[in-house]
RNA sequence: GGGCCUAUAGCUCAGUAGGUAGAGCAACGGACUUUUAAUCCGUGGGUCGACGGUUCGAGCCCGUCUGGGCCCA
């Protein structure tokens, strides 16, 4: 603070501009590889974050950090700059501080690529020290001072700009192929779309309550009807649950209807976004995640039936039509303790139990019961099931796709039978939206769409935990 | 909701058996014209998460709460 105050007298702690001709990456790029002490007589003016502060008695070093996280060595030496811009340096520099270098470029003796000053000015000093480099923050600490976490770990940028560069290749898929990318209320007076415990809010405006919403899908079947035949929108969801390694409470969601698609055609479109992502980012569908481990996204995603999958790893022949009182006999004797209204509720239980640990490579899970799946359209062919997928990867639901049910009749006997379940009391059963049934009895086209998670899938990228691929994560 | 672990300097951590609170880096003072986590000499720095209890004496033992983590449901 006292060194603010000094610099202030001087010029200033916090100048409003600096006549910068260089970034840190331009003057590294222009001299790849230069022998060691080697004057170049070019003359370049940089500005960076001090990283490394090296002070000998008339030769001071010190690292200068761009934003990237690049770096170049300053040289402030007696001989260059006279003993009183010397003394200035050595008394009000710090640590993290961002100042101004002008001078020559040339390498060190020990072949350093540096600038030796003739002029140094403070960019903006730090008055708060920064945490050590020789030791790796905690968790705890890089998530709640995620601006310092983003200076001193190289790691914490790299994530922020694969995320960047997958949300990029997302939307070229979607271009390459028509869609529209559109926006929904993020408030709603009837949420919808998935079934979630919601955050409540109030307008006064309106006087009345609101919802964030847990899902953009009702929206965007409106803007289906409305003729909006190809439509994406990646934006937040709210979900007032718990939070653990795999859940936040906000959390980026892509979702995506097409017109005259079904859940063939968005399971397709789900393996080509991810695998261009893939292959946009790193370059491969085989991807290197930061535990040393490999995922591989490769090839055709295999499809598994959830009833055969689980008649198969449990050894009894499960069917919609399977009895309640043995699937309750299956579910205890493999001590799943459950009690729920729904047939199809026990039979997702009892196949995540039975099949879902055994799933490795990327798989599409299929056709899913009809009670558990209120906006889906029932099979073409099978009685009892939903056209539905779920994707998992690494064992993990990544995303999930639909033929949508379109029927306004059958949609609004689903809707009923969500309104038994929240009588009977289970908080995360659907509202009846009148609006949207409307809108459906205005005849919206067959279609297919998907949704997918996209901390999950930077997840899936990097292997890191969802707080580490969110910026700021909630932290109380 | 249940169980287990955890909180000590700006950061990363140690703290034995209950007996004056420690290290490295950072900071402050000094030396040093080629350093790379510079080095060397010296100095300062703490509501030991909060509250209560046991004890002559608590960072340490006990209870409650708060934050964080892991496992189970």
């Amino acid at each position: 603070m006292q060194k603010r105050e000094r610099l202030n007298q001087i010029s200033s702690a916090y100048p409003v501009s600096l006549p910068i001709t260089h970034t840190i990456e331009a003057v590294r790029a222009h001299y790849p590889n230069l022998e060691a002490d080697i004057s170049t007589g070019d003359e370049v003016s940089v500005a960076g974050r001090i990283m490394f502060l090296r002070n000998t008695g008339k030769l001071c070093f010190a690292t200068l950090q761009s934003g990237t996280g690049e770096r170049i060595q300053a040289m402030i030496s007696l001989d260059k700059v006279g003993e009183e811009t010397l003394e200035s340096w050595k008394e009000l520099v710090d640590l993290g501080d961002h100042v101004f270098v002008r001078g020559e470029v040339i390498t060190s003796k020990r072949g350093e690529l540096s600038i030796l000053a003739d002029e140094w000015l403070m960019a903006a000093k730090t008055i708060r020290p920064l945490p050590n480099l020789h030791n790796e923050l905690g968790e705890e600490f890089r998530v709640r001072h995620r601006y310092i976490d983003l200076i001193v770990r190289d790691r914490a940028r790299e994530v922020v700009k694969i995320r960047a560069q997958v949300m990029q290749s997302i939307r070229n898929t979607f271009a390459n192929r028509a869609f529209m990318e559109i926006e929904t209320p993020m408030l709603q007076v009837v949420h919808g779309g998935a079934s979630a415990r919601p955050f409540k809010t109030h307008s006064n405006a309106f006087d009345t309550e609101l919802f964030l919403r847990i899902a953009p899908e009702l929206f965007l079947k409106r803007a289906v009807v409305g003729g909006l035949e190809r439509v994406f929108e990646v934006n937040r969801n709210f979900r007032n649950e718990g939070a653990d390694r795999t859940h936040s409470p906000e959390f980026a969601m892509l979702e995506a209807y097409e017109a005259y698609g079904d859940y063939h055609t968005m399971a397709q479109l789900t393996q080509d976004l991810i695998q261009n992502a893939a292959m946009d980012v790193f370059g491969t569908h085989q991807v290197a995640l930061y535990d040393g481990t490999e995922n591989d996204l490769g090839g055709t995603w295999p499809k598994m039936s959830m009833f055969h999958s689980l008649s198969e790893a449990a050894g009894v022949e499960i069917t919609p039509a399977t009895d309640m009182a043995e699937l309750k006999k299956l579910a205890k004797s493999v001590e799943i303790d459950i009690e729920h209204p729904l047939h199809g509720k026990y039979v997702e239980e009892l196949w995540e139990h039975f099949v879902k640990p055994g799933l490795d490579r990327p798989t599409f899970v299929t056709d899913f019961p009809v009670d558990t799946s209120p906006l889906t359209r029932d099979h073409r062919s099978i009685s009892g099931v939903v056209e539905k997928w779920d994707l998992y990867i690494r064992g993990f639901e990544q995303a999930t796709g639909y033929s949508e049910l379109v029927d306004p009749v059958v949609q609004r006997e689903r809707f009923m039978a969500q309104m038994e379940l929240a009588k009977s009391g289970d908080p995360e059963a659907m509202k009846l939206d009148e609006e949207f049934l409307k809108a459906l009895e205005f005849g919206m086209p067959p279609s297919g769409g998907m949704g997918m998670g996209i901390d999950r899938l930077l997840m899936s990228l990097t292997g890191l935990g969802i707080r580490e691929t969110i910026l700021f994560p909630l932290v109380k």
